[in-house]
DNA sequence: AAATCGGGGGC
DNA sequence: GCCCCAGATTT
């Protein structure tokens, strides 16, 4: 018996139930409005949506409200520089979001007259739009049924439904059971209230069955096992690598390069380094010959997929490189660096004052 | 199907 | 320290 057939009439229960629960505890966020509001702008909803991916809404808010502030619809985000774009998304990772931001706003003006399609079908062509963004943006700006399934889903239907099968075989059997659930009205405040159910009471670590709306009809609650789900994969171990940064410094300024298109930190201004990566360390090579010295502060920063120490050479004065640019010392801050070398230039900064 | 791609918050 | 997060894209 599938998923579906075992739910019987009970499915309407759950989404009437949840609805209720949300018109009175949604969260309020910058990107919504509040039950009841009417649809929110598809900027709106589309800027946050991507900022969100693998990201934490506490991570994205401060984020959301700098980028909507300084590029307040698609004309004014696609008309902006690719290296202000950059910069401004310094910080809050998977850089790869940042470009694909400003292609897709930049395709919506040129080829959409400056509105996003509201087909999740045409929604999902568009760069950095993937399942779950076009079906989020169809069901919360445009107020058409759509099954969103996220990581706050996936929690909340695999508890519901006692998946045990472990992610991501899973994936089909969820999104079955989601789209079993999902009313025909407001799909979209479904979707948000089984996130905010997924962020809230129905957490990773302890969840609080006790307090939620859907615990009489939680298969793993009855169960006593509601932690449990949902079911991941082993993860394999990350390895250790070791890198080198420059800090070339000259009258004031210190030399910051921009990186290669493709790969980690790609598109970024950033320190030069010694061509560490995920797969090996660097070769400890600095730029040009030159009197380095290596300082004591050792910068350990972890990447999803691997972990790495970097060391951190100095020198100061001639020669200047012929490569890069010089960026004042004391608005470093200004320069867009991801958090790996603001972390560098901190320790160098701190080695100074002591 | 598996690997790649950041960073911070929670515990 | 480890686990996770409003995933998408490439390999």
């Amino acid at each position: 018996m599938s998923i579906v057939q075992h739910l019987g009439k009970k499915t309407g229960d759950i989404s009437a139930i949840l609805l209720a629960h949300y018109d009175v505890h949604a969260r309020t966020l910058p990107w919504r409005v509040p039950p009841g509001g009417g649809l929110p702008d598809p900027y709106h909803v589309w800027m946050s949506e991507i900022m969100l991916q693998q990201t934490t809404v506490a991570a994205v808010i401060s984020y959301f409200e700098k980028f909507t502030a300084r590029w307040p619809g698609f004309a004014q985000l696609a008309a902006a520089q690719d290296a202000d774009v950059m910069a401004a998304w310094a910080g809050l990772g998977y850089y790869a979001r940042a470009r694909n931001l400003l292609k897709c706003a930049r395709v919506v003006v040129d080829q959409y007259g400056g509105f996003l399609p509201q087909s999740e079908a045409e929604l999902l062509k568009l760069p950095g739009i993937g399942p779950y963004t076009a079906a989020a943006i169809t069901a919360i700006a445009f107020g058409q049924r759509a099954v969103v399934v996220d990581a706050n889903v996936e929690r909340v239907v695999t508890r519901l439904f006692a998946i045990g099968q472990a992610l991501p075989a899973a994936k089909p059997a969820i999104r079955a059971a989601m789209d079993a659930i999902t009313p025909h009205a407001r799909s979209g405040d479904f979707a948000q209230a089984m996130m905010d159910l997924g962020a809230g009471l129905c957490s990773v670590k302890s969840p609080q069955c006790a307090r939620c709306p859907l615990a009489p009809f939680c298969t793993a609650h009855q169960a006593g096992q509601a932690e449990l789900y949902p079911v991941k994969p082993l993860k394999k171990d990350k390895p250790l690598r070791q890198g080198t940064a420059f800090w070339v410094q000259r009258e004031g300024h210190i030399l910051l390069v921009k990186r290669a298109n493709k790969g980690m930190l790609a598109d970024m201004r950033a320190l030069p380094d010694d061509g560490w990566t995920a797969r090996s360390d660097g070769d400890g090579q600095p730029p040009f010959a030159a009197n380095w010295q290596l300082s004591d502060k050792i910068v350990q920063h972890s990447f999803t997929h691997f972990t790495l120490e970097m060391r951190i050479a100095v020198t100061e004065g001639p020669p200047r490189a012929d490569f890069g640019e010089y960026w004042p010392i004391n608005s470093l801050d200004k320069a867009g660096l991801p958090t790996l070398f603001s972390k560098a230039i901190r320790a160098i900064l701190a080695e100074r004052r002591d």
